[in-house]
Formats: C-alpha cells, structure tokens, sequence
DNA sequence: ATTCAGCCTATAGCGGCTATAGGGTCAAGG
DNA sequence: CCTTGACCCTATAGCCGCTATAGGCTGAAT
C-alpha cells in the first residue's frame, strides 16, 4: 500500500509518517518505479503500536527502546514492566503537578471580581509573594 | 545590577534573561561603557512576574499579553480575570487528559507480571486494540 | 490537454529555553 | 606587570515531535 492509505489505516499523518522513517522508528519500506513509498502488514502493524505508545505519553526514544526489545526477540516482561513503571511515574508526576498548578491558579483567580474595576487582586498578587519556596522548586500550594 | 545579580536577585537565569530581551519580554536595559547590561528595580519586578506566571504555566505570549495590560494601565479586572480563566481551563484539560492516561497505564503496567518471562502481556496489549476510549481524546504532552 | 489528487525531497518553523564557540572586561593575587 | 578566574558579550545551533512551506513529479480521469 501506499503512504496515504497507511496514514489512513493508522491514523498517522503522511508527513509524520516520513518523519518516523528519518529518524529511524520506521525502515525503509520498499519503493516502486516511481519512487512511491511501498507498505505492507508489518509496517502497518509497527507503526499502529508506535502510535498506541505515543498516545500513552511514551517518548519517541522511549518507542524506540521498546521496538528495540521487540526486535530482539529476547527480552522479558520485566524489561518491558521497568519501562512502563518508569513512565507511569513521570506521567504521575506531571499530574501532580499540574494539578498543583490548577488549585493555585483556581484561587488565583477566584481573587479576581471581575468588572470594569481598574484594580486587579490576581494581579497584585501575581506581582506580590513568590509562588515557590525558597528552594526555587515547583510550586506546592494549590493543594 | 548587573546581569547575574537580576539573575540570583529573581530565580532566572541569565542565557533566559537575555532570552527575554531578544523575544520582547523584557525591554533592553541601559548599557555601562563596557557594554555590560545595567538592571534597576522595575526590571526586577517585572522578571519576578514573568517567573511566576510562567511558573502558574502561562505561555510566554499570555505574559506577554499580561504585561501589555499593566503597561497600558486602562486595564479592568475583568480583562485580566478572562485570560486567567481562559488559562486555568487549559490546566484542567491538560491535567485531566494526563489523568486519563495514567489510569491506562496504570491498567496496562498491571497486566504485566514481571520477571523473567519472554512474554508480556503489556506489550501484547498494545499490539492489539486501541488504547484511547471511545471519547478518542489526545494524549496530553508537555508541561 | 488539462486538471487534480497524491507522491517526492529539502528546508524552516513552533515554544521555551539550553548549549556551544569564541571572544572582551575587570578586580585580586603573585 | 602578568596571570587567573569570574563575569560579561554576541551569534548560532540544538532539543522534542512534529507541522508547514516551496517546488516539482506521477498517474488517472475528464
């Protein structure tokens, strides 16, 4: 098949699909006469899981390591369990910390009364206290 | 002050300061003979905002448009209200879909049984069936 | 013959910095 | 006086994961 109808079974875009292939998620496929891009089964499959992993936040060279195992043909589930925990603690993290930044940002903005008022309590407050402690870490208050 | 001292004075740092200047955050400073960059108290001020609204995730052309708020002065409480409204919905969005996706992890992780097995149930998984729900929402990326 | 969708390559751009190269400046110490 | 070292300067390229643009070829249908 060619790359649109590809990007079609998959889901992927025709440009990232050649961008996949650049730097190495995909092989090179087959080329026909004219230089079209020729696709079968295992590429579709490939890059349906390249896909399925990017949707779960895995980072390309996360992908990559993953399709590294899978080639390999000799790892085991704890392998692929580390990578997976690895993730789902960074992805842990980033909730949290979004979610910190939600509540802060939520008071933040409760402050304002909104109106034409020309004072601003979430602006003054913006321009008051620092946000994070005194180690320059993230903030924490929103809890 | 000098550079640096803006630098430790604020929490930035100093190739991010310059950064600032050249993409219009922060207006170019007076210059001493040798060319050095010469801050007063306003600059530190107005660094110290841009921090914290970066830190509350405020994308640099949202602090932008803060800033062009505050130097115009004929600004409302309702003007800044909105982009800070505007703002914490983007949060909930991101953070819900990051919530989302660590629930699947999750689920998936817990497939896998660990140890010395050539299979792996969570990689079987991603082979097979779409991973996002039928809401087919994105994955959440970045912070 | 022309139109149109689809394919090709190469390159630049996004945000928000960070890193590197290759210098100049200035106070302190030997 | 000379070196060391911390600080400053500019300009440019790199990071991630694409996306967009420019400019051209292919192949089927009208």
């Amino acid at each position: 098949m060619q790359i649109g109808e590809l990007a079609r079974a998959t889901g992927c875009r025709v440009v990232t699909i050649r961008y996949y292939e650049r730097i190495g998620i995909l092989p090179p496929p087959a080329r026909a006469a004219n230089q079209y891009r020729i696709y079968g089964e295992a590429h579709s499959r490939r890059l349906r899981f390249v896909r399925r992993t990017r949707e779960l936040g895995f980072s390309l060279d996360e992908v990559r390591r993953l399709l590294r195992l899978i080639e390999g043909g000799d790892y085991t589930c704890d392998d692929v369990r580390q990578l997976g925990v690895q993730h789902l603690e960074d992805v842990r993290a980033r909730r949290e910390d979004l979610q910190r930044l939600e509540g802060a940002l939520h008071e933040l903005v409760q402050q304002c009364v909104g109106g034409a008022s020309p004072d601003c309590a979430m602006l003054e407050a913006l321009f008051a206290e620092p946000v994070t402690g005194e180690d320059g870490r993230k903030p924490a208050e929103g809890a």
